[in-house]
RNA sequence: GGGGGCGUAGCUCAGUUGGUUAGAGCGCCGGCCUGUCACGCCGGAGGUCGCGGGUUCGAGUCCCGUCGCUCCCGCCA
């Protein structure tokens, strides 16, 4: 809880509740809030009033309360009061130890109702269910009334007003940039937003605010941040929605480890004033062929090991037709040595089906057993060659193995998931251990060959290590870094291009030619040619890094009003039809109903 | 787009192999109660078992469809 706040007194109020303490006792206060609970002993009346401070214990007696002892009489939860008396110090067996002001009490002398509460549809404290998150959305105004949820947007405030404190000190200019832009159809999908002025064509909603911001470079603001809300009309889950929230920074006249150096101090800034977890600088570094190789994914939890190991050079004159078949057709087969495990083999069957979800065309099990293994693969595999894949894979004595044969991109989207199932099944992640690190040297380009194009891995912005050679696409590394938080990805940045020229090479290395290119980014092109300072920058998701300090499971709840997992709000019902009139002044074609 | 889980009182849930009148805790309403703090005690109300269809003598329970919530895969430059 923060610290309560000053309070002007007025006709309301001259106290927070959760301030009726020691430096009170005997003086006549007033304090406004939430009947959190009433407790009625018919002759006595104890009311806990509740306000964003916290609560206090209201005591009406007969005598000394007179008409508000009957009003007190009347109160249900959730009514709205304000209420005098004298504080009170508790004799010692009344004290509540489980309330900050459980030593004192308000004898009420008079009380106003000033709004009176339906009966809430669940309870807003005080009962040991967890209300569905169902329930929770659709009165969300009642269960932002609860203390977890009361804490974790305090906890996001206070994340917010730090980063601010921090970049206001280090120069950075707080700058808007528009939410009704332009379509931009590279990466997610966009939300669209129809002109009436002009109709046929369409604003999209920002997916983040990265060009504009490199147009602030090129303007000379040199330093930029914006807590900015970003939209991306994609499927839903525990860490996404469609509108989220990005910390968003850019500077000029920088490299990669400038970018760095200011962000680890922001982010060091940032946990010592919300008490978060102590970060050792710098932050440790990994490179994209060494996150992929050992952990199989680009944002690794490098809190456990179970890292992946390849086997394929093991096998490569192997008998078995199901792994020398992929060898031979370019890929390869990895493992991981998941420990000394006993599993039932409805459990081993529930891996291979999660592997197959993920991707697999199978998955071998095996448990180390003598010089070999126990596994239905076995009988497949000499002598020879199990020695070398236990050696391999570092296999002891009873050691659960798993072994993925497909390309290798496919394995290793299936190890690294599957890596971090079994670590949190075998529960091999502490709740208190922290890791960061950032990932750097990646690759520019990915092939995508269900496109058969080149995609950039991070944006068609982010600069090239070096010169761009068109004729290898695939060799180039890119002067970006991801910033990962126990395997989880918190935000990334690059190194921008910030010369014309360069940027149409790599338009042109993504199959936009240059018609389309001018098309769709000619502002951006043509304000690089206006003198473009070296610039880079990051972006971070708040909500998950809010998330994640809060310790929560999903991001929404660190959001005061979420959407639900298909992308409705709960609360106002949107997305909502609207009515033929407003399509009408849009130039949408009205469909009848049935149509 | 695909797969899994859930849907029973206001809330959280139980409900056996298909079988009489669908239960519990909390909340709610009424009564009693002067030191409680998840107050206590007594009494009471409250159900379209998400919705639609089917099987059956009989469906909360089985089947099909559908809607909602949720987790995951795809997707998320």
């Amino acid at each position: 809880m923060s610290e309560a706040p000053a309070l002007s007194p007025n006709e309301f109020r001259d106290s927070w509740c959760g301030q009726v303490l020691g430096d009170r006792v005997d003086a006549t206060v007033r304090v406004a809030g939430w009947v959190h609970r009433r407790r009625d002993h018919g002759g006595l009346i104890f009311i806990d009033l509740r306000d964003r401070t916290g609560i206090v214990q209201l005591v009406f007696h007969p005598d000394s309360s007179g008409e508000a002892f009957e009003l007190a009489h009347k109160l249900r939860a959730e009514d709205v009061l304000s209420a005098s008396g004298t504080v009170v110090r508790r004799s010692t067996e009344t004290v509540n130890p489980d309330l900050p002001t459980g030593e004192f009490e308000l004898a009420a002398g008079s009380a106003e109702l000033l709004a009176d509460a339906d009966t809430p549809p669940f309870q807003i404290e005080g009962f040991s269910g967890e209300v569905g998150e169902d329930a929770r959305l659709r009165h969300r105004y009642l269960d932002l009334r609860r203390e977890p949820m009361r804490e974790a947007l305090v906890l996001r405030h206070r994340v917010t007003a730090a980063m601010r404190e921090f970049l206001d000190r280090e120069g950075f200019l707080d700058v808007e940039t528009p939410v009704l832009t332009r379509s931009t159809p590279e990466g997610a999908r966009d939300f669209l937003v129809p002109s009436r002025l002009q109709q046929g064509s369409f604003y999209a909603l920002p997916q983040s605010p990265q060009l504009f911001k490199q147009l602030l470079m090129v303007a000379g603001f040199e330093r930029y941040y914006q807590i900015a809300r970003c939209f991306r009309d994609e499927d839903l889950r525990a860490d996404r929605q469609p509108d989220f929230t990005q910390l968003d920074i850019e500077m000029s006249f920088v490299g990669v480890d400038d970018v760095i150096e200011v962000n680890e101090r922001l982010l060091t800034h940032v946990f010592e004033r919300v008490g978060g977890p102590a970060i050792e600088l710098p932050i440790e570094r990994i490179s994209y062929d060494e996150a992929m190789s050992r952990f199989g994914t680009d944002r690794p939890d490098m809190r456990f090991g179970l890292e992946l190991v390849d086997l394929g050079e093991a096998l490569a004159e192997t008998e078995f037709k199901v792994f020398r078949g992929t060898i031979e057709s370019g890929g390869t087969v990895r493992g991981l040595n998941a420990g000394r495990r006993e599993l039932p083999r409805s459990e081993l069957d529930a891996l291979i089906s999660r592997a197959q979800e993920l991707g697999a065309k199978g998955l071998v099990w095996a448990f180390r057993e003598g010089d070999g293994w126990r596994s239905p693969t076995a009988k497949f595999l000499s002598e020879a060659e199990l020695a070398e894949l236990n050696r391999r894979l570092g296999a002891e004595e009873g050691d659960l193995l798993l072994l993925v044969a497909d390309q290798r991109r496919v394995a290793d989207a299936v190890l690294g998931q599957l890596r971090v199932d079994l670590a949190e099944r075998f529960g091999l992640i502490s709740a208190e251990e922290h890791r960061l690190a950032w990932v750097v040297d990646w690759p520019l380009l990915e092939w995508s060959p269900g496109d058969a194009r080149w995609d950039p891995l991070h944006h068609p912005f982010t600069a090239p290590a070096g010169e761009f050679d068109p004729d290898n696409p695939g060799d180039a590394r890119a002067l970006a870094y991801d910033l990962v938080w126990n395997g989880q990805e918190m935000g990334g940045g690059s190194i921008r291009i910030h010369s014309a020229d360069v940027q149409q090479k790599l338009f042109a290395a993504l199959g936009i030619d240059a018609g389309e290119a001018e098309a769709r980014f000619g502002f951006l092109l043509e304000a690089l040619r206006y003198g473009a300072p070296p610039h880079g920058g990051i972006a971070y998701g708040l909500d998950r890094i809010v998330q994640r300090l809060a310790g929560a499971d999903s991001i929404r709840d660190v959001i005061a009003f979420p959407k639900t997992a298909s992308g409705a709000d709960a609360l106002t019902g949107a997305p909502a039809p609207v009515g033929g009139m407003q399509l009408k002044e849009l130039g949408i074609a009205v469909q009848r109903r049935g149509a």
